[in-house]
This record gives structure tokens, C-alpha cells and sequence, in this order.
DNA sequence: GAAGACACGTGATTC
DNA sequence: TGAATCACGTGTCTT
């Protein structure tokens, strides 16, 4: 309780027999145990950075910041990740002739911001990808070429959308996500997906109390 | 050099009416960095946990080996992505002739066969979700806290944004960014840096035209 | 000078 | 018994 600081000041002088033994052996404890800590503080430093040099988009070298960004990096990742493998079975199971990938490819601008509960991979299909209507002019005029959404967690939802890439398409697509008032929006991100496509990746969290709302579609 | 001074008593004569005044601020001061620290700790387990919690398989709960689980988790994930991409790309290109698909078929036999340990989520975590947060009735409007901007590359600018929490408040980050016309924007991400912070990271690119317009300006 | 981050040495606890 | 991990208060350094 009391924080008082134990002088470590030595009061040798006076005794000789046991007393020195016991010193030296007290001594020697601490400096075993100081180093020991020492390079225990060290491991884990070290760790630190190896996880930092791992998580791009590190936005402060703070000590918690960077454990903060590998927490969202690795929850985009997986839901990245899990929305691959969907993608590559959806693309392994189906054939696909050339033809009807065209049109596939063709088929999917879609623009539906507001794709709330319609996910509903009808007559089995196990696709997540929600089919929405036709594709009317975006807000900055880009074409939406793809939406997907996977679901990730309780209430986690991973959403990719891919547009034409133009100047100032990135505002109106985070308007459009954000204005899914049942979501709050858990982190995002912009990339290019080709030459003249971007993608943005959201993570979506459904506020809890709108939770009920909304249920899988699993795909198998 | 050795911090004595615990027993608020009695100063030394040096001190006329500063006496009582001096103790009680160090003591405040005292206190107040006491706790300070005390939640930089608190929050960088907080941190430390919600990483635990994605990371599937954790051998051990200790501190500096939850560091290295997620390490060696975010290698694999990345790979694991990278090659899913890899695939995707793959399939969607491919004019897929019955023998090539068969044999990309046996070749992904093979990858499934070597990849003997997965690692797919499902360490069935508590919801980790420890920050409950308050929905905040904010249109647009929020206050910006912080920017910075560094030059990373040939024309290449990596710019931060952090500003208040608030719902919606994506969109017109992004607006701003994309308003600078004479940029174009790369990357950009949207993520939080505290629970009440979001900060938004961009990688922007000078229009070619436009490159000797601008020049670094180094802090330090 | 106030605030924040970090490394340090140390007491307590666990295996 | 020691080794190892953790939380704590503190000094130092940087904003």
C-alpha cells in the first residue's frame, strides 16, 4: 500500500558471517531477475514489430495503435480471404462457358446501395453476390460492376463493391454504404482491382439492436 | 538523482509560502500520471485481447506469444489470400477447354493435398467487442484532429486524416480528399484510432501534368 | 509546462 | 525452490 522506496543503499560494515552471503545472494537474485525482465521486455518489443512490419496502412507507430491496426487488418483479411474461397467454389463448381461468362460479366452492374435484407440465394443458388435491379446512373456516373456481400461474424458483414474507377468515385461510395442506417460502418478501404475498376472492401456491423433483423443465406 | 522526497513534512528553509503548494502539486502531478499510465496499460491489453480473439489458434496466453500466434496467423492468412486471388484470377480468365479445366482441377487437388493444417476461424471467441458504442445522433460536421501528409514515392503523397466518430463521416472524408483536383487518389482506408477517432488514410498521386507543382516540404 | 509514450526496477503470483 | 510473467509506480524523453 504503502509506496515507500526500499533503499537499496548497502549497509555492510558490521556484520561478516551470514550477513554478507545473504546480500550477495539478494544481490545477485535481483540483477538475475532484472535481466530476465529485460529481455522479456525485449521479446515482446520485438514481436511488436515484426506484427507492424506485417499490417500495412500503420497509421501511428504508437505501441497500442499498432496492435489496433493488426486487429482491423487481420478482421479485413479474413473477411477477405473467406470471401475468396466462396468465390473460387462458386467459380470451380460452375462450368461457365465462355458465352455465358460474358454475359455474366455483362450482367453484373448492379447498383443497389440499398441491399438490405435481399439476400436471398434463391432455388439453392449458393451465390452471395445479391441480384439487384437495373443499374441506374451512379452519383459520380461510374457503373458499379460488382457487389458482393459475405457474411462474417454476429452481425459482421463483409461488403465489396467495384465500380468504373473515375475521379471522386470514393465519396459516393461511402455515402452509399454509410447510408444503410441499420450498419455502422467498421472499416473500409479503396484499392484498384484493374486498370480502370476500383474496389472498395467494407466491413459492416449491424447495430444491435437491428441484429434480429437479419439472418444467413448459407451457401452450403 | 536518487527520487527521495516522499515524506510531505518538512522542506528544507528554502521554500517560503511554496512549501505546502509544491507538495500538493507534485502529488497531484503524481496521481494524475499514476493513472495515466495505468490506462495506456489497460488499453493495450484491451488491444492485446481483441487480437487474441481473432487469432484462432493460440497456444499460449502469454503476452508476447499472442504477438507471435498473430504473426505467424497473418503470414498464413496473407499467403493463403494472396494464392486464393491467384486461383480466382485464374479461373476467371481461363477459356476453360474440358482438359484445361481438368487439369487445373488436379492441380488444385494437389494444393489441398499439401496444404495439410488449415486454419479457418473457429475458435469460437466471446464477442470481443468491448467498446459499446453510443449512437451518436451527428449528421456531418465533425471535427478534424489531426493531418498529415508525407511524400512516399515520384509524385506520391501518403496523407491521414483523423477526425471525431461519428456516423457518416466517410463519405465526405473522402469527398475532401478527392476534392484536391490535381491529385488522384491511389488507396485509401478508413479505420479507427481510438473509440471516439477515426482516421482515414489515402495514398495520393500528382496528375503527370501537374508533378512540378509540388515539392516535399521535410519536417525533420 | 502539461500530456503522452516508453523502459526501467520491483513486489506479487504462478507453475 | 527458482524461473517466468504480470502490474505497478517512476524517471526520462518527446511532443
Amino acid at each position: 500500500m504503502d509506496g515507500e522506496g526500499s533503499p537499496p543503499s548497502v549497509e555492510q560494515g558490521s556484520g561478516e558471517q551470514d550477513d554478507v552471503s545473504a546480500t550477495t545472494r539478494k544481490r545477485r537474485d535481483r540483477s538475475k531477475t532484472i535481466v530476465s525482465e529485460r529481455k522479456r521486455r525485449v521479446r515482446m518489443k520485438e514481436k511488436l514489430y515484426e506484427l507492424r512490419a506485417l499490417v500495412p496502412n500503420i497509421t501511428k507507430m504508437d505501441k497500442a495503435s499498432i496492435i489496433a491496426d493488426a486487429v482491423v487488418y487481420v478482421k479485413n483479411l479474413q473477411a477477405h480471404a473467406m470471401k475468396l474461397k466462396e468465390e473460387v467454389a462458386a467459380l470451380e463448381t460452375q462450368p461457365m462457358s465462355p458465352a455465358v461468362r460474358q454475359q455474366h460479366q455483362q450482367q453484373q452492374q448492379k447498383q443497389n446501395a440499398a441491399a438490405g435484407r435481399r439476400q436471398q440465394g434463391r432455388g439453392g443458388a449458393p451465390s452471395a453476390d445479391s441480384d439487384g435491379e437495373e443499374g441506374s446512373p451512379g452519383p459520380a456516373g461510374a457503373r458499379v460492376t460488382h457487389v458482393g456481400a459475405t457474411q462474417v461474424g454476429d452481425g459482421r458483414f463483409f461488403v465489396t463493391v467495384e465500380c468504373e474507377r473515375r475521379d471522386g468515385v470514393a465519396a459516393p461510395l461511402c455515402a452509399a454504404v454509410e447510408s444503410l442506417a441499420c450498419f455502422r460502418v467498421e472499416s473500409s478501404s479503396l484499392g484498384r482491382s484493374g486498370p480502370d475498376r476500383v474496389v472498395s472492401t467494407h466491413v459492416l456491423m449491424v447495430h444491435t439492436h437491428e441484429k434480429n433483423k437479419f439472418f444467413v443465406v448459407r451457401s452450403n
